[in-house]
DNA sequence: CTCCGAGTTAAGCAGTTAAA
DNA sequence: TTTAACTGCTTAACTCGGAG
């Protein structure tokens, strides 16, 4: 049974990355594509099945955990096995900063394959891409940012650079927090949530981030809702309440609370001594 | 009307620790 | 590295009152 799903980006267009274009597809037996070029970067991450793809240079033979990378302007084709045909998602994407991005992750046109069998973390990134509602502007920022999230995850997920075998150290599980807290902050979200996010356990996470940060998981994200609190103050004239909701905070009451707690003084009164 | 401060209460969450 | 249990803290939701 055939199934497809493709979305196409459209209210949005940063300069450094700009997604194009994403989507699902269970192929037909022996469905093919090509020859053709595209005019944006293109990596399609195989769920299930086998199939081929063809470049000018080469022909490669892939399966499930494997990934292709097309590059913009070269002809390529690939087809979909007969017998068990690949199901896959892809992702379409273009920007000053794409080639850089791809370079990461170690993928050219000489290089267009890679694999990725460590976890299920770029399918549920996939996942969650088709799953955003895209039609409006909010959603559109969090699909581009989850095409930083897939690229970033193919970029630690590289082979060449590190064995499956290789500890993650805490550096990289720290980083992981901050990461998610920075591009997650105005949304509610919890310690729970971040340790799912990470793949540990939240107690063993959050003894781990003191350790090497010397604050809890829950303060980190305090600190950095207030800064970006007192940034919104200085720097724009959002009401409180606006404020509040912008970094994570549903009750403007609850927000001047700890934002007291945490600068001695309110919100309004950190801003009037801004401006005089 | 908007914003802020103070207080209360129940529920949920985070941090810690010990054991495995 | 995970799990479970415990404790204490935080948060949400609410009220009331005051200032501008």
């Amino acid at each position: 049974m055939s199934q497809i799903m493709v979305y196409v980006a459209k209210n949005i267009k940063y300069s450094d990355l700009t997604l194009h274009n994403y989507g699902y597809e269970q192929c037909w037996p022996s469905h093919y594509y090509g020859p053709a070029i595209r005019e944006y970067y293109l990596i399609h991450y195989i769920l299930s099945g086998k199939g081929i793809f063809k470049t000018e240079e080469a022909t490669y033979k892939l399966k499930k955990g494997q990934g292709f990378f097309i590059c913009p302007g070269h002809v390529t084709y690939y087809e979909a096995d007969v017998d068990d045909p690949w199901e896959y998602y892809w992702v379409g994407f273009y920007g000053h900063q794409a080639e850089a991005f791809v370079k990461e992750i170690n993928l050219s046109v000489k290089a267009p394959i890679f694999t990725y069998e460590n976890d299920n973390r770029l399918q549920q990134l996939f996942q969650q891409l088709i799953s955003i509602e895209t039609t409006d502007t909010p959603g559109e920022m969090r699909i581009h940012g989850l095409l930083y999230l897939i690229l970033s995850e193919l970029v630690c997920s590289d082979g060449r650079k590190q064995t499956p075998e290789k500890r993650v150290n805490k550096e990289v599980y720290v980083n992981k927090v901050t990461d998610f807290i920075e591009m997650n902050y105005a949304h509610q979200i919890t310690v729970t949530q971040i340790a799912d996010y990470v793949g540990l356990d939240r107690s063993y996470l959050g003894s781990l981030f003191k350790s090497s940060t010397n604050t809890s998981i829950q303060e980190y994200l305090i600190n950095y809702r207030i800064s970006k609190a007192c940034s919104l103050l200085y720097n724009s004239d959002l009401s409180i309440g606006n404020i509040s909701r912008s970094v994570g905070y549903e009750d403007p009451l609850l927000f001047s609370k700890i934002f007291k707690k945490y600068k001695g003084v309110s919100p309004k009164k950190f801003r009037n001594q801004l401006t005089t």
